[in-house]
DNA sequence: CTAAACATGTAAACGGTTACATGATTCG
DNA sequence: CGAATCATGTAACCGTTTACATGTTTAG
């Protein structure tokens, strides 16, 4: 973040992560901190500037600089192996076909919401395309749009498969 | 798991885990074989039977899945808060565009070869519609085409980028 | 004056991964 | 007989979260 956004200190850091990379990747104060530390012992970062209250602006190195361009470029995709919302769905035949849909609904409610949150973001400067977060944030928005379109299609799929059933009743009663 | 695909001992779990649903969640033997004995302590799950070599069968009891349907239903969607590629994505103005370019071909020919393993999946019994699995199997295969699709408009879009000032340059050269 | 925001830290606990460790059975 | 597979465990470590803890400055 220091590389990308400019220097900071700890606690604006913090407020960058609520604020812009949040959606993305997270980290409390309590993590920022001691990170901020090591990196600096590392030589990674550097205490550029110390203003009131005793914050301390810390300020990304050419060696850091390097370690995260390398990063970027030599790291190769990994499959994301811890996703709730499929898991939820993976589980979803144990629940009842009522139930079922619900919880399909509030999966694309809250995907609508994201959605809604996110693109009022990319109104923002910030987010203006070729800086950074924009591609993220594009990535972020389109994420959302699949969950809601797939909580949307597995909910037609339930009902179609309850219609098959009755029909298939209603054909042969006896059976 | 236990309660989606029926008894199972330690070790076919694990199988499991690789088999089905790592693309989803994922569990190592060395956390596996521990959460069994906390299940079993809670009353979550039971040892039904004992095998050869010292496999332990366990199945599901009542209160388990109970407990697993009532998670199911009641747990409200989070953002997710670990997305390393859109991470990547976020940094990537630190890279030249060549690097750039690069870096999304990668993530969009790692996701063409994961729809492709996917899709073979699909084409299982054990993921035919209405089955354990298959909502969330589509799913995954869905993500997979939004972060393709994504890598690819991102690349047009640092070509144009490029494209436009270049045309920029060229009609006013003194500035 | 006091509440909110600024600012920085530490400790305990938790979930997960990697590595260590052992032994039984089967297949070629 | 030896390698692969079946089968179960523990220990150390790491990243992250929650909670604890403290002090300063600004705005109403």
């Amino acid at each position: 973040m220091l590389s990308a956004l400019g220097p900071a200190s700890g606690y604006s850091l913090s407020k960058r992560f609520d604020a812009t990379l949040g959606h993305v990747w997270n980290a409390k104060h309590s993590q920022i901190y001691p990170e901020l530390k090591r990196l600096q012992a590392e030589g990674l970062i550097e205490v550029t500037d110390e203003g009131a209250r005793g914050s301390k602006s810390y300020t990304i190195t050419h060696t850091g600089r390097a370690t995260v361009s390398h990063w970027v470029i030599d790291t190769e995709p990994a499959p994301v192996r811890r996703n709730e919302a499929a898991l939820r769905a993976f589980l979803i035949p144990l629940v009842s076909q009522d139930d079922a849909r619900a919880v399909l609904q509030r999966e694309a409610d809250f995907s609508t919401q994201r959605i809604q949150e996110l693109e009022a973001l990319r109104s923002t400067a910030e987010h203006a395309p070729g800086h950074f977060g924009a591609l993220a944030l594009e990535l972020g928005i389109r994420q959302m749009h699949t969950i809601r379109d797939w909580a949307q299609w597995a909910i037609e799929q339930l009902d179609q498969d309850t219609n098959a059933q009755a029909a298939h009743r209603s054909h042969s009663p006896q059976h």
